[in-house]
DNA sequence: AGAAGGGGTTTAGTGGAGCTAAAGGCTAGA
DNA sequence: TCTAGCCTTTAGCTCCACTAAACCCCTTCT
């Protein structure tokens, strides 16, 4: 097939009616472009310039090219116009993983600030558990995904790039009229004798719970298992018994429940939440913009920022708000 | 400017669902199409490509950049056919140069035969003397003309490639009617007496019989000065003189002239028909495809193919006939 | 549990395409 | 006649694109 670079000179010689003129343009020298189309005429076998004491003229043929030429440098502005739209996110999609809490927390601002920022942008996210979410990574069916471990559970994995977002503790969930709201934290070893609603499906929280029991020295006594944080809150609220839980997870928390730090006397297990795309594979422009996006989010979650507003006696209802600036 | 190999090798990859198809495909190693997209992802600085166990996919950059891919390649194959075409004839304009008796004599044929086999194909023919037709060849004017010479005034031009196509014998030109005719051949030396006719504004034949006459020992008395031949025809035919010229010149004769051969003792002017194309410069299609063409019809008009004809005692009309085959 | 096969990548090394520099030729115009 | 443009040729260099070989991953078949 023909020599595009050569097709792509002759258009611009044409135009510019010299080899020297052009080839300046291009950044060469006039032997260069001399050479080229010396080589462009033996390949079709045909003459394509006239050479003229100042300069050229096409022939026939030489026209015939020039139009293709002309049609082809188009259609590589347009090619290169395309891709600057998919970098300025004018155009393209994001798949990302997440997985409830944080789907119900940290994601909904960060899907709005990209939505403000990058309209012409799509995002489609995919809700999964931790396995699949990983699977996911592999397989390049998302591009980004949330990811979250543990101290005991560490997500260490070769193939990904990992970027820790922030750290999400662990809280006691207790009723709003409960004596332990009046301290500001409370001591692991003194919930011995508590009844505990835990998740069922051994849901990793349910992990979380006992290992921490266990290093403050009993067995927590179960009173119900539920399938996700709402009902959890529900059956605290009723007086069913307490819960531990990752603070994003309760942030839809009902007004008739309250949070508790756990005291230092146990470390209350921390939950990691990441953020994991695949290694060695170039990021997309919409995986770098979500990527700030979502470390600016995580930002307003982070311990500091919300103790002021969910912890201890402070009664609100609603999501977090930090101060603006 | 993007590089547009590797777009049309994306191209191919995209629609080979793999970079080991579409580069054996190719005719290339998948190491080479491997390293051509990981060059092609850095320029673009996105990923194009997402690498799943079999094959890959595209990304929607990818897929963007494919799709100029595919017009692009659509442009080129566009541009092989136009060059087919201007190479099979089925397009293009030559421009031929000649002079007056040849193109009342071998290029009406020519003409009509280079129509028949090439209806797509345009010939501008620009008649002109001698020293235009060269000028024009060295202009690019034209890129073929057909030249003539005598012994005395060969053309001799580094930049011209030249090729014999027949001779042309000078004849004499008497009333059908004049003693003259009883013999076969006629020796210059005996036309002494004889007035001539001759062509006015130093045309190359009157210089053909001031040479000749001059080697016979005596110098033409000139009875008239035509402007072209068929004028020249009329003062022989009115018995003012007699005349020589080229044959060709003498393709439409009048009826009531005749041609003598001349006699060897004095050897007879032969008028070399000559093409002539730029030397160095790649000749089109339409220029090799005359070139044959006239060759062809040349044939028919050498001496041997006329001399049956249209020498001596056979009275016919209108141009000369080859037998077919 | 291997083995086979299909695919992608990395690395080192090579050949040729494409470039520059230099020199030369041609033509138009001063 | 000389100068200024322009095209071309030649020699030589650089670096791009390729191959070969080895490796990795994953799936599928034995």
């Amino acid at each position: 097939m023909l020599n595009v670079r050569r097709l792509l000179l002759l258009t611009e010689i044409a135009e510019h009616g010299s080899l020297t003129g052009a080839a300046s343009a291009a950044g060469m020298t006039a032997s260069a472009a001399s050479q080229q189309m010396s080589r462009l005429e033996a390949e079709v076998g045909q003459p394509l310039l006239e050479r003229l004491p100042r300069g050229v003229r096409l022939t026939g043929a030489g026209e015939a090219l020039v139009a293709r030429g002309r049609a082809i440098r188009r259609e590589l502005r347009a090619a290169q116009a395309d891709l600057d739209a998919f970098a300025r996110l004018d155009r393209g999609t994001l798949r990302l993983g997440s997985f409830p809490t944080v789907s119900a927390s940290l994601l909904p601002l960060a899907l709005t600030r990209f939505a403000r920022a990058h309209a012409g942008a799509e995002v489609v996210v995919r809700s999964a558990m931790l396995a699949q979410l990983r699977e996911m990574l592999h397989t390049g069916e998302v591009e980004l995904a949330l990811l979250w471990d543990y101290r005991w559970n560490r997500v260490s994995d070769e193939a990904l790039t990992l970027t820790h977002l922030l750290n999400d503790p662990t809280v006691l969930v207790v009723p709003a009229n409960s004596r332990l709201l009046d301290e500001p934290e409370v001591s692991l070893r003194s919930l011995a004798a508590q009844h505990w609603i835990i998740r069922a499906d051994n849901h990793p929280v349910a992990e979380v719970l006992r290992r921490s029991c266990r290093l403050a020295g009993f067995e927590p006594r179960i009173a119900y298992e539920s399938h996700d944080y709402q009902e959890a809150q529900a059956m605290v609220a009723a007086g069913l018994g307490i819960a531990i839980a990752p603070r994003l997870a309760l942030t839809n928390r009902r007004n008739d429940v309250r949070l508790v730090r756990l005291g230092a006397d146990v470390p209350a297990p921390i939950r990691r939440i990441l953020l994991a795309r695949p290694e060695n594979r170039m990021p997309t422009p919409a995986t770098l913009a979500m990527i700030d996006i979502l470390h600016a989010v995580a930002e307003r979650f982070t311990d500091t920022n919300l103790d002021r507003n969910q912890l201890g006696s402070v009664r609100r209802v609603g999501g977090p708000r930090a101060p603006r600036a």
